[in-house]
DNA sequence: GTCTATAGATAGATAGAC
DNA sequence: GTCTATCTATCTATAGAC
């Protein structure tokens, strides 16, 4: 049946966002789904294949979940606001971290997140545009990379104010985008 | 013996580095140290007890390698070089990522991680100040998220141009920093 | 105090039953 | 085609030898 398939990639992707990489292991993903070990081999013969399989999952959920961010913005007040509430989702960040552990290693997940990455940083361009800044791809590259930093550096410190800080470092680099094409005094 | 512990740690560290948390397992790093397992409980009767000790070390080496870094830096020309040079190694990144990992299932490593961060961001502030760059809060959080996500996504894409990618970025940064005081026209 | 043998638990893969 | 019993390898922890 098809449907186990999908109960397995939800399981596993389940197991990404709550524990990341490490508590990614054929028993507990096949405890989650409810079926047993040895039954998930038939599925996926060995953990790299339910690994990859995983890992596109994944990156579709991320690459909407950034579309969806792209388009609740449509200010440059908003822009600092909607992405600073992105970095404040965990489980999106335990995701994200697996991946990037994943890719070092499979290099069909590497190349998956190759596609997120530029995809992402298209969505940025565009964003950019509609903003009313340049799209510059340096910049799309600096908010891109700031994305995963501040998301990580908010997991990892578990700051209460993690997300005010993301909006505050955001906001600043808003300013600055902004100011290079309009310098008005402070 | 004293000694032993130190062999201990420099092994961990050496797993963390190429293998990242994924491969920090007692057997690896006693066999590393041609130790048995179970002679290294002996001086860390529990994986915690060895992961603390070995993120106490790592934290240690991050922070002096920022030191080390700001203290390359001298002019504003220099400090995307410096910095880019600084993501382009994977061995760095790596222990980042497992710390970041190992911080939030460990409180302990949870507080060195925050010492670092935090001593990070000190030095991020004196290098602004140095640069002749008004040292914003806001900016010095940007450079250390900046940091930490072009790193990882440098070590997860694999990109050949990945050094000079960071570059850009960071060059495209500084600019907008060094515009905000002194605006020229292009 | 230093070190080892061994047990207990968990992960991954395979052959084969239905 | 669907599912399970089982084997091997690996990891962690403990009791105890020297």
């Amino acid at each position: 049946m098809e449907d186990r398939r999908k109960q397995i990639i939800d399981a596993g992707l389940a197991i990404l966002a709550e524990e990341g990489l490490q508590g990614f292991t054929q028993p507990r993903i096949a405890a989650r789904t409810g079926l047993r070990q040895s039954h998930l081999t038939y599925y996926y013969p060995t953990r790299t294949d339910l690994l990859v399989a995983v890992a596109r999952a994944a990156t579709e959920i991320q690459a909407a979940n950034a579309q969806a961010m792209a388009q609740r913005i449509v200010t440059r007040e908003d822009a600092a606001d909607v992405i600073a509430c992105g970095t404040a989702r965990h489980e999106n960040t335990r995701v994200l971290l697996a991946l990037c552990e994943a890719a070092e290693q499979e290099p069909d997940v590497r190349a998956l997140f190759n596609t997120l990455a530029d995809g992402s940083i298209g969505l940025l361009m565009a964003l950019l545009s509609k903003l009313g800044l340049k799209p510059i791809p340096a910049h799309a590259d600096i908010l891109h990379a700031l994305f995963i930093g501040l998301s990580v550096t908010h997991l990892a410190t578990g700051r209460t104010n993690g997300e005010a800080r993301s909006k505050a470092a955001l906001d600043a680099v808003f300013t600055l985008f902004a100011q290079k094409r309009a310098p008005r005094g402070k």
